[in-house]
DNA sequence: TCATAAGGCAACCAAATGGTTGCACATTGA
DNA sequence: TCAATGTGCAACCATTTGGTTGCCTTATGA
């Protein structure tokens, strides 16, 4: 998965508070996670299984319930994609300093 | 800015392409930023005023050109909410640890 | 056993998105 | 001065998105 579908995975206000729960632990079937969104159910679904395309978040079915849950890797390689765009906006304003500096 | 439009605006390939190339400090005029984008310079002045929309970049007019510059507060407000859900996570199952092990 | 709960799937729809072309306009430099 | 450069803006278009409703299937538990 590419930095860029994780971010866009996140990038839906219905999907990023899906996530928040799920990192909560306090919401984790089907059911359950897709109350109170503002939306019906099926809608809810529909969210959901974008967040599990983009690899964010995985189903495991349990009798007749369906678990959700985060897949932090997703997670964790979009903050390293940040973290190094800031590192590079960091270099590149040092290189300017030691420039203006000699 | 919520981190919900941050996390949108990084979610297509194009504008992130672009992003990356502002950390870089390589690229800050439309018309440099515009090219080997696989699309046209109005095509990537649409992508880049969504950008300017989510608060990742801003425009600085100087003469005929147009300075792009990347807004690092909204690349570390997104750090900082992918941060605080892997805290929760973390704070999650170290509770679920102590439980097992009482 | 059988009503209810949990969930899947498809059709449909309006709005947003990502791109295009065409044209206008101000700045610049030879 | 004037052609070239850098940019903006609007109209247009196909596809994607975000949501809906309707209906079907499978487990569960009283």
């Amino acid at each position: 998965m590419t930095a860029a579908q994780i971010f866009k995975a996140l990038g839906d206000p219905v999907r990023l508070e899906i996530v928040k729960r799920l990192a909560d632990g306090s919401a984790y079937t089907m059911n359950n996670l897709s109350k109170d969104l503002g939306i019906s159910r099926q809608g809810a679904r529909k969210q959901i299984q974008v967040l599990v395309s983009a690899n964010v978040v995985f189903l495991k079915p349990i009798g007749r319930e369906t678990l959700v849950t985060l897949d932090m890797s997703s997670l964790e390689l979009a903050r390293a994609f940040i973290t190094s765009m800031e590192n590079q906006w960091d270099q590149r304003l040092n290189a300017l300093k030691n420039f203006v500096e000699k």
